[in-house]
RNA sequence: GAGUCUGUAGCUCAGCUGGAUAGAGCAACGGCCUUCUAAGCCGUGGGUCGGGGGUUCGAAUCCCUUCAGGCUCGCCA
């Protein structure tokens, strides 16, 4: 379906036409004077200088044209030459009765669906996921969501940091501390053993622990970056203990994940890039783009015009390793060879940005996709704690997310039972799925790139622009259509009618905006555009629900014309926190 | 130092390609439940949109400048 704008805008082109101006100023937006109208055209004062005119005559000229048309009530102009546009009823209901009847609500599935490789995880194993985790999850899956509702084919990959110094790290940790183990003994020949000789809880003391040596100490420091090209070259033992890294880290973080209803297509990692280093390495020497500096490869990505200096992208380390940015390069060659993606999108922390800029640079310098694929970087700000300083547990360090979890579902129960007498199995259940909400609405409802304050107690609150709002808004409608349903089983749904109150019809207009809210969501990869329309929505829902008596309405026609009124707003905020990536309780 | 982002009510945030009196929520205060979930709704108070210039009929929005803060600046990811 058409977006409304574009109905009203279409509706506005002759007139503007038969008035004798062109049809391109006759653009439409919803009104920020709703005492006066709902939409309103700016388009007289553009036109007025080209036209040498005054904006108020323009106007009027316009606003002639539109006398008799079904789709306005009125076309009134306003100083110094505003349209101001009043909607007809009917049309109005007409438009959410095609929206009722379309099964993607209105929003038009993109004609050439893209193919996006969205990469979002990047959790890096044999580390437990931590609140730095959260919001690529988070923003990424939402993002993902809202793609695939407009009908692109978005593949989610978690892109596991795998390959790189990490992993030399507790290989070296794990040496010191059991070094009879057959893994370190170069001579050897036979199996490895099948059981990883540590647990998912003894890696996540190993990390940590041989991260702070090797700052400290860099003869260990030099160890790690051995093991980490030991392991990179294919040295037997080291693999072996890879293989026991991932084994025992995998199944950790896809619970964890799981937890969140974040749900990745693949699960690759920056070690799936190793079988494509060699030959681009090779051809971008053979292209006379990469050269050697310092013992480095490294392939300059300077432009002119660049308002600061960009330094070289590091291909391979002096030491002959690879690093993020050759892996983050082969995967794009891989990405390419797989699944020839329309664009490439990555949502990683805001301050790598310059590590992208040189990726993509050189990744078009190396021509390893095509010129019209799109690479695009979306840099996140960081959650900070209520002081305003990056989010820690009390004691400073770093919050696990099972732990945040854990808070806010904990939260969310006493909240609950605090409130009314329920079965506490339910009670528990309820409170994981509004959890969920309020930590994913918490996040989403701020803008990405910026940072953001996390503040456990105004994201579980149920009051204002918060996920337990949206979902307690939901539960009530789901009560009353309940209860109508089950005393008119059967009854045929006949069609929405005019709206009959004010409340009523501001209702309706939050309801046609919706295929716009999505459509600009997906283009600027704004979720935070989703969470604002539906707080709108419920808002204007919560109004209309006190105005309004549905259950006890005598008039029958009217009854059954809000009851698909509530249906729609029902689908439309189920259908919108459904791509935000949570869902909606029976009860709560 | 260079680059970049941010600065809107006491606090947390919206504000689309410039448009009519700058919006919410929280907090404060005052109303509304024999009736569909009051976890709600209605109302009151609270802002030199960091400061200063400029472009424009019109600027929170665009340009310049300045102040404050964050972040980035070659072998970590």
């Amino acid at each position: 379906m058409k977006k409304l704008l574009t109905l009203i805008e279409e509706e506005l082109a002759p007139a503007f036409e038969k008035a004798g101006y062109d049809a391109s100023y006759a653009r439409a937006a919803v009104s920020n004077r709703p005492d006066l109208c709902e939409f309103q055209c700016n388009g007289a004062m553009a036109a007025a200088k080209a036209y040498k005119k005054a904006p108020a005559v323009i106007a009027n000229d316009v606003a002639a044209n539109l006398k008799g048309s079904r789709m306005f009530e009125s076309a009134e102009v306003a100083n110094p030459g505003f349209l101001n546009l009043k909607l007809s009823g009917s049309f109005l209901a007409d438009y959410l009765n095609d929206m009722q009847a379309d099964e993607n609500l209105s929003v038009e599935k993109a004609k050439d669906p893209l193919t996006i490789v969205l990469d979002y995880g990047g959790a890096n194993v044999a580390k437990p996921l931590h609140v730095g985790h959260l919001r690529p999850a988070i923003i990424g899956e939402s993002i993902k969501r809202i793609g695939r509702f407009l009908g692109h084919r978005v593949i989610g990959d978690v892109h596991l940091g795998d390959w790189g110094l990490q992993m030399g790290l507790i290989i070296v940790e794990l040496k010191r501390r059991q070094p009879q183990l057959p893994y370190f003994q170069e001579d050897y020949e036979g199996e490895y053993p099948k059981e990883a000789p540590f647990t998912i809880n003894d890696l996540e003391e190993i990390y940590p622990a041989a991260s702070r040596k090797s700052k400290e100490d860099e003869q260990y420091r030099q160890e790690a970056l051995e093991a980490t090209y030991q392991l990179q070259k294919g040295r037997r033992g080291y693999r072996a203990l890879w293989r026991h890294i991932m084994d025992v880290s995998l199944p950790d973080l896809e619970k964890n994940y799981d937890r969140l209803h974040v749900e990745f297509d693949l699960w690759k990692g920056e070690s799936d890039a190793e079988p494509y280093i060699a030959d681009m390495v090779e051809k971008m020497k053979a292209d006379g783009i990469a050269r050697e500096d310092q013992g480095a490869l490294v392939v300059d990505v300077k432009e002119e015009g660049d308002a600061k200096e960009i330094p070289p992208c590091i291909i391979l380390k002096s030491d002959g390793a690879a690093l993020y940015a050759t892996t983050d390069l082969a995967t794009i060659v891989e990405r390419q060879k797989l699944y020839q993606p329309d664009e490439i999108f990555y949502v990683t922390d805001k301050r790598q940005e310059m590590h992208f800029i040189q990726v993509f640079r050189c990744a078009r310098k190396a021509g390893l996709v095509p010129e019209k694929t799109k690479l695009t970087f979306l840099g996140f700000g960081t959650m900070n704690g209520k002081d305003g300083k990056p989010f820690k547990t009390r004691d400073g360090g770093v919050m696990r997310l099972e732990q945040l979890i854990g808070d806010i579902e904990e939260e969310m129960y006493r909240k609950i039972v605090d409130n009314h007498e329920i079965d506490p199995q339910e009670a528990k259940e309820t409170a994981k799925i509004v959890g969920l909400s309020a930590l994913k609405y918490g996040d989403l409802s701020n803008q990405a790139p910026k940072d953001y304050i996390f503040d456990i107690d105004r994201f579980t609150s149920f009051e204002g622009n918060t996920g337990p709002y949206i979902l307690y808004t939901i539960v009530r409608i789901k009560s009353i259509l309940n209860k109508y349903g089950a005393a008119h089983a059967g009854q045929e749904d006949g069609a929405m009618q005019a709206y009959a109150n004010a409340s009523e019809k501001a209702l309706m207009l939050e309801l046609a905006r919706f295929n716009g809210v999505m459509e600009n969501a997906f283009e600027e990869a704004a979720p935070h555009k989703v969470c604002s329309y539906i707080y709108d929505l419920a808002n204007a829902f919560n109004r209309f629900y006190h105005e309004t008596k549905i259950l006890t309405e005598e008039d029958k026609a009217r009854q059954a014309s809000w009851i698909l009124l509530l249906r729609l707003v029902r689908r439309v905020l189920e259908c919108c926190i459904g791509v935000l990536g949570f869902e909606a309780p029976e009860r709560m």
